[in-house]
RNA sequence: GCCCAGUUGGCGCAGUGGUAGCGCGCUCCCUUGACAUGGGAGAGGUCAUAGGUUCAAAUCCUAUACUGGGCACCA
């Protein structure tokens, strides 16, 4: 016997432990056609949000329905090492333990990092196996182990050998906080207000010089040229001379070029091609050079004279304050603008120049493209198309180096004693003359970094100076001119241009999705020509969130094709995002986070899975509300119950009721029929990815129609006496139970998993668990419009005689008597008399013989009219205002019906079927309506 | 600036041409042996606005407004 309500845990702690023995999620390659997805692979920077509770659900369901449709599915666990993100959350935790990362030291740090990832794997992993997630466990992979290693070196290898990787000097965008580089679409946007500065750049020689507009007065230490527009004949008068920049005295050129809008502030734009895109394209078009006046710490370089040293922001007031008392400043104005705000951690990104290592996406974007073009790629929905298509139409290069130590280590060497080291380590190169600094720091190199004694943090510290001949790039068809430059894994052998072997490994890692990107192909053991990644890949669907549809779900597409030749999935599901209920993003410094882990304690794990997913409908953010988990843990509770209610209607010992040749009445062949309906329509959502509409119909069917109708239909069967009629009804509740449970178990496995090990017996079914057994087969054959229609009219009835019982306060348990006229009272006086009696709580139900009984209250339905005598009861008064309510109401289907219809005949075109059906919907409510009219004139 | 999506009862959302639905909330009644995590009955919407197509528009088209998002930006 089930216990009164659903106690969740204990049932989720017991179906955990039995999957996990039978080892139910495990996947090998067979013969059947496998069904694949890898997990997104979340970053381990603590726990799961909500928003992971969502994504992986989704998988869940897919991957569950596909095992029940009987392919092979696989789902692959794992875990991302996350870059950026994760060294910040361990810089956190150093900062807290006060310790200095950099006095810690790089190895140290690792190895922190280490002990970091392994626990936090586990409380990941551990989360999603108590999400109910069918992940293969035994394929547990994670982005920076040992296999995933060996498939990033061989990627970046094979790019490199085909000339799709080169390191060279660019403008980067720079995060002076998390002190590296990011990629294009690591840096995000934000409006923020500031001011335009007009500054007096004074002529040579003397007299008025230019005004330039900056919003970023610091960088004027970096310009190189001043330029305008040769139409603007406010300053062509400047063109060929030169202006000194305030304070350093520098001069620069007045130069003229097309791209300045004399609209805009003065119409001279100041020129720093080190630290503005923009102004980097002037720089090469004129050749001007390009200087670095800030570093990578975010401080300024020699270049800014008196404020060399300062903060951007200490340097940027004080640069203000000079400039006015010594009158540069001519004008301070309010100007909004968009600012580059860094996507870890949200402080402002510098444009820098440097050199970095990049892939080539322009190539690699071209067979994505193509795949999409041609339908061999699929994105749900489809209003991402467009956007995943610019972006791989406008894309550019892709700056893959981080200046971190989390990652994976940029698999080149350089051979220090024949190269000039800064040439390849050269971050710090400046444009800046005198001194052999690079002379020097080779020598310091060569005698001292290779016996371990330096580290490239300490070398940076020598903040060399010196000249360099830059614009070179180094790639695969370059490296003639680079002797000392070698891609390998593990430190090379001797150098073979110098005997030597004094390889120092380039300091940088790689952008994390680098790794993310190699995710379906290195799970499977490429680049090894494994049996799983000839049956696996490529894998069958893609699960996750618009906002890394490029950062990922395009890289993994490049990388599929590139290695592959095939796309790494056919279909990329993109779900929404998880938000409050308010409909705002969830953060932690709002407070409105909602915790996966507290929703499943309280309400249930199946409560939280069918909350999320009946909200997932696809592509669309989800407003999330604890009171739907609320909701969902009640129809788990009715799913129990329902359960409950047909064990305590079956013999303690299980016998099997099959339907087999029994004989149905009405009543079943209606549930029959919608079951059979309900439930295959709901596999073809989960085949669509539509879960919310397979979880809102299964909802629906089995809580309005399963419980509410049949049965309470059932229970008259069920306390009569036992026989054909009892088993009949038997057979149909467990066939149905059953079958809904399998339905709904891809949406929650732990309810549906124990209430089917309840009913089984009973189904003559032996499967150990659902998904073994695998989905109900269904009887098209079964479907009944006829019979739903009917039953319909039968509801209506029922509806009627309830709803006047309620409105004239008949007290519920008082039984009543009603007799009964009008075309369809045949039928309900025959053999839907049971229903009628059980559902309307009637004493009675008898033909009308003669006229209508006197003190009675009436009831009008479509094709029936029922009369319920209440002598003493009745207020006629308030009889009297229900039946004009209903009057009114029927005289307003009546137009509408009549307006149709209309339309209908007028129109050649309007096909036969449709008028009927609308004759039909017009005669009934006439009919009504004509009812209500006669009892209304016979009560007045 | 360009592009996309959304705008439906108090709130959150379904609904791709034929009398507007669901969940939550709200009102009234009910602890009759599956379930009060329940049952029954109700109230509540001229489907953003303006045009158009059609016999017929929440649904298709156009424009506008607002909201959200993507992309690109003038220093």
């Amino acid at each position: 016997m089930l216990e009164k309500a659903y106690d969740p845990k204990p049932v989720e702690e017991k179906r955990l432990a039995s999957w996990d023995a039978a080892q139910l999620s495990r996947s090998v390659p067979g013969a059947k056609p496998p069904f694949t997805i890898v997990i997104p692979p979340p970053n381990v920077t603590g726990a799961l949000h909500i928003g992971h509770a969502l994504n992986n659900s989704l998988q869940d369901a897919f991957i569950r329905h596909h095992r029940m449709k009987g392919e092979e599915a696989c789902w692959v666990p794992g875990c991302d090492h996350g870059g950026i993100a994760t060294q910040n959350v361990m810089e956190k935790q150093l900062k807290a333990e006060k310790i200095d990362r950099h006095a810690l030291g790089r190895d140290a740090f690792l190895e922190r990092m280490q002990v970091w990832t392994r626990d936090c794997k586990k409380t990941i992993l551990g989360q999603l196996h108590r999400l109910g997630a069918s992940l293969d466990w035994k394929r547990e992979a994670f982005t920076m182990d040992e296999e995933r290693g060996k498939a990033v070196f061989h990627a970046f290898k094979t790019l490199w050998e085909r000339g799709l990787i080169y390191r060279g000097e660019r403008l980067v965008n720079w995060c002076v906080r998390c002190g590296t580089a990011l990629s294009d679409i690591e840096v995000e946007r934000e409006e923020r207000k500031g001011a335009l500065y007009h500054i007096h750049y004074p002529l040579e020689g003397g007299g008025e010089g230019a005004v330039v507009a900056t919003t970023r007065p610091i960088t004027m230490f970096g310009d190189t040229a001043v330029a305008i527009n040769p139409k603007d004949k406010r300053w062509t008068h400047l063109i060929g001379k030169r202006v000194l920049i305030p304070f350093t005295n520098r001069s620069i050129p007045i130069i003229e070029d097309t791209y300045v809008d004399f609209e805009f502030g003065t119409g001279c734009l100041k020129v720093t091609p080190a630290h503005d895109q923009n102004d980097w394209e002037i720089g090469q078009r004129h050749k001007l050079p390009a200087i670095k006046v800030l570093g990578r710490d975010g401080k300024l370089t020699d270049w800014a004279g008196q404020y060399a040293g300062l903060s951007r922001e200490k340097a940027h007031d004080q640069v203000i304050a000079d400039l006015e008392s010594e009158k540069y400043l001519r004008k301070k104005e309010d100007h909004k603008s968009a600012v580059q705000i860094c996507y870890r951690c949200s402080s402002i990104i510098e444009p820098l120049l440097s050199f970095q290592w990049f892939v080539n996406q322009i190539e690699l974007a071209k067979a994505p493209l193509k795949a999409l073009d041609s339908g061999e790629f699929k994105i749900y929905p489809t209003s991402w198309v467009k956007p995943y298509r610019d972006w791989l139409v406008n894309i550019k290069d892709w700056c893959v180096s981080r200046q971190i130590w989390w990652g994976h280590r940029i698999p080149v060497w350089y051979c220090l004693t024949c190269t000039n080291p800064i040439a390849y380590l050269g971050t710090e190169v400046q444009l800046k003359s005198g001194k052999d600094a690079g002379m020097q720091v080779k020598q310091y190199l060569a005698g001292s970094i290779l016996e371990g004694g330096i580290s490239f943090d300490e070398l940076l510290a020598l903040n060399p100076f010196f000249e360099f001949e830059a614009g070179k790039d180094v790639d695969a068809k370059s490296i003639a001119s680079f002797p000392g430059l070698k891609v390998s894994q593990t430190k090379p052998d001797t150098c073979k241009t110098c005997g030597k072997n004094h390889w120092y490994q380039d300091s940088d890692v790689l952008d994390t999705w680098f790794s993310s990107a190699l995710w379906p192909l290195a799970v499977f053991g490429w680049p090894e020509k494994t049996k799983d990644l000839a049956y696996y890949y490529p894998t069958s669907t893609l699960v996750t969130g618009y906002e890394i549809l490029y950062l990922w779900v395009a890289r993994m597409q490049m990388m599929g094709h590139a290695f592959m030749d095939k796309p790494a999935f056919p279909d990329a599901v993109i779900h929404g995002i998880v938000r409050d209920k308010s409909g705002k993003k969830m953060s932690k410094s709002l407070g409105n986070v909602i915790d996966p882990l507290v929703m499943m304690e309280k309400h249930g794990t199946d409560a939280l899975r069918f909350a999320l997913m009946a909200q997932a409908h696809p592509g669309k953010d989800i407003a999330f509300d604890e009171q739907t988990v609320v909701g969902a843990r009640n129809f788990v509770n009715k799913l129990w119950n329902s359960t409950r209610f047909v064990l305590m209607n079956l013999p303690e010992t299980p016998a099997v009721y099959s339907l087999g040749s029994k004989n149905l009445e009405f009543a079943d062949r209606w549930i029959l029929s919608r079951y059979q309906r309900v439930v295959s329509h709901a596999q073809a959502s989960l085949d669509a990815y539509d879960p919310a509409a397979a979880a809102q119909e299964l909802y629906v069917f089995l809580w309005d129609e399963f419980c509410a109708w049949y049965i309470e239909l059932a229970k008259g069967r069920l306390t009569g006496a036992e026989g054909e009629s009892k088993d009949a009804v038997r057979a149909i509740l467990v066939h149905i139970l059953a079958g809904s449970l399998k339905a709904l178990h891809p949406i929650m496995p732990f309810v549906t998993e124990e209430l089917y090990a309840e009913i089984k017996a009973y189904a003559g079914e032996s499967a150990e668990f659902i998904l073994r057994g695998g989905y109900p087969v269904l009887d098209g054959s079964r479907v009944n419009p006829e019979v739903e229609k009917e039953m319909s009219l039968v509801m209506g009835a029922v509806t009627s005689i309830r709803s006047l019982r309620s409105q004239l306060n008949v007290p519920p348990g008082l039984k009543i008597k009603a007799v009964a006229e009008g075309p369809f009272a045949a039928a309900l006086l025959g053999k839907h008399r049971a229903y009628a009696l059980l559902l309307a709580q009637l004493e009675s139900l008898e033909p009308m013989n003669g006229g209508r009984p006197a003190q009675s209250a009436t009831a009008v339905a479509d094709g029936v009219t029922f009369h319920i005598p209440l002598a003493g009861v009745i207020d006629f008064a308030k009889e009297r205002e229900r039946l004009a309510k209903d009057l009114a109401k029927a005289e307003g289907d009546i137009e509408k019906c009549a307006a149709k219809l209309k339309n209908l005949s007028a129109a050649a075109s309007a096909p036969a079927e449709k008028v009927a059906e609308a004759k039909e919907q017009h005669d009934a409510a006439a009919a009504r309506r004509d009812r209500l009219k006669e009892t209304i004139a016979v009560l007045s």
